[in-house]
DNA sequence: CGAATTTGACCCGCGC
DNA sequence: GCGCGGGTCAAATTCG
């Protein structure tokens, strides 16, 4: 679409800036302290630009990061205009397993109703206009308090048939409340909650796909209030992944997946519940053995699989991947609003610091 | 010993 | 109204 027009997305989020910011200070610094010695007001002239300098990092840092978010809920806009435009494609010939409907068709009966009361982030994932359409008294209906998610999202990622855990690796950290197994497939459903904030809403059901053992399904319903847990780093395991919704238009909800399809580095965009997530695979080799990554890599590469080691590594050191994490990192931190604390703390600790040492001398 | 998982029972909505 | 089936609860069990 014409969101590049839109921003300028050549952000460059590195952290260049900062030591050279660092070097320029110490040499005024060092290069005042003999005058400094005599002058103390010099010194906190100095301190002063220096604070100058880093409210104004700072500002900058904020608007790259709204920048950024822009870039992101764009792309994700589009990347669903897209993934509809191949669901009416697909749609024409094949339908999805007929079983269970009954299910689907209720959360597709409450869901309107909760885009409603949830808008925004219908915003973000660009499907504000198509599920607002319907009536409300169905809400009514359904008091609990699991109907009041805003979004379904289903993510599929290929995983080893042999591995029967249903663990979806994404980042966030949840917790196991039930299993089940249903009438439409053998497999058993897992049902998780996120366990990472106390309050958090969201809950996911993962099951094997009845066509594919190796394919596990995830659903993911509402939206996370917190960020992703930052100590734990666990990678979505990402081959891939399509996301729909449900519709406001009475039909079935008819989810596709795609898998083997992925970026070049290993990284996945999904749209989870807590909107637009980027999702990089740090896991180490041992971990990418489990599935998904490797898969990943040997189905895109010419190579083949027995190079899958090989083509990880690759995926690590290709000069895009170091550029997308150290993007991710930026946005990740520049978020925080207790980071940018922490930097500015940090930094005029060491002026401080800094300055102790230099006016004993 | 506390946290996480398992699993059978129960609840509730939907279709007949 | 009844039965079916998905979703949730909570006691028991396992794990670190």
């Amino acid at each position: 679409m014409e969101f590049t027009s839109l921003v300028d997305t050549s952000l460059d989020l590195s952290f260049r800036p900062l030591p050279v910011l660092d070097k320029v200070a110490k040499q005024e610094v060092q290069s005042n302290f003999t005058g400094l010695s005599r002058d103390t007001m010099l010194v906190k002239d100095e301190a002063g630009d220096l604070l100058e300098e880093l409210n104004r990092v700072s500002s900058e840092n904020k608007k790259l990061t709204e920048m950024l978010t822009v870039v992101c809920e764009n792309y994700n806009a589009l990347r669903n205009q897209l993934m509809e435009y191949m669901n009416n494609q697909q749609n024409n010939g094949v339908v999805d397993d007929s079983a269970g409907s009954r299910k689907r068709k209720a959360e597709n009966i409450s869901n309107p109703n909760n885009n409603n009361k949830n808008n925004n982030l219908d915003i973000v994932c660009g499907r504000s206009s198509e599920s607002s359409s319907s009536d409300e008294e169905s809400s009514c209906k359904k008091p609990r308090e699991e109907h009041i998610k805003t979004k379904v999202s289903v993510v599929s990622m290929k995983t080893e048939a042999s591995d029967t855990s249903l663990i979806v690796k994404d980042g966030y950290q949840w917790r196991k409340y039930g299993q089940k197994v249903t009438r439409d497939n053998p497999s058993p459903r897992a049902y998780f909650r996120c366990s990472f904030a106390p309050g958090c809403p969201v809950k996911k059901k993962v099951q094997r796909s009845i066509d594919d053992q190796s394919i596990v399904v995830a659903t993911y319903e509402g939206e996370h209030n917190h960020p992703i847990n930052p100590s734990k780093p666990e990678a979505a395991a990402g081959t891939t992944t399509t996301t729909t919704t449900t519709t406001s238009s009475g039909s079935r909800l008819n989810v596709r997946t795609i898998v083997g399809t992925t970026a070049s580095v290993p990284c996945s965009t999904t749209l989870n519940p807590s909107g637009p997530t980027i999702t990089l695979d740090l896991t180490e080799p041992k971990t990418v053995a489990k599935g998904d990554i490797m898969k990943t890599s040997s189905s895109i590469s010419p190579t083949g699989g027995n190079r899958h080691r090989t083509t990880e590594r690759d995926h690590y050191s290709k000069p895009e991947f170091q550029q997308f994490l150290i993007e991710q990192m930026a946005s990740s931190l520049t978020k925080d609003p207790s980071f940018k604390a922490a930097l500015a703390a940090a930094i005029s600790g060491k002026i401080l610091q800094h300055n102790n040492q230099t006016s004993r001398w």
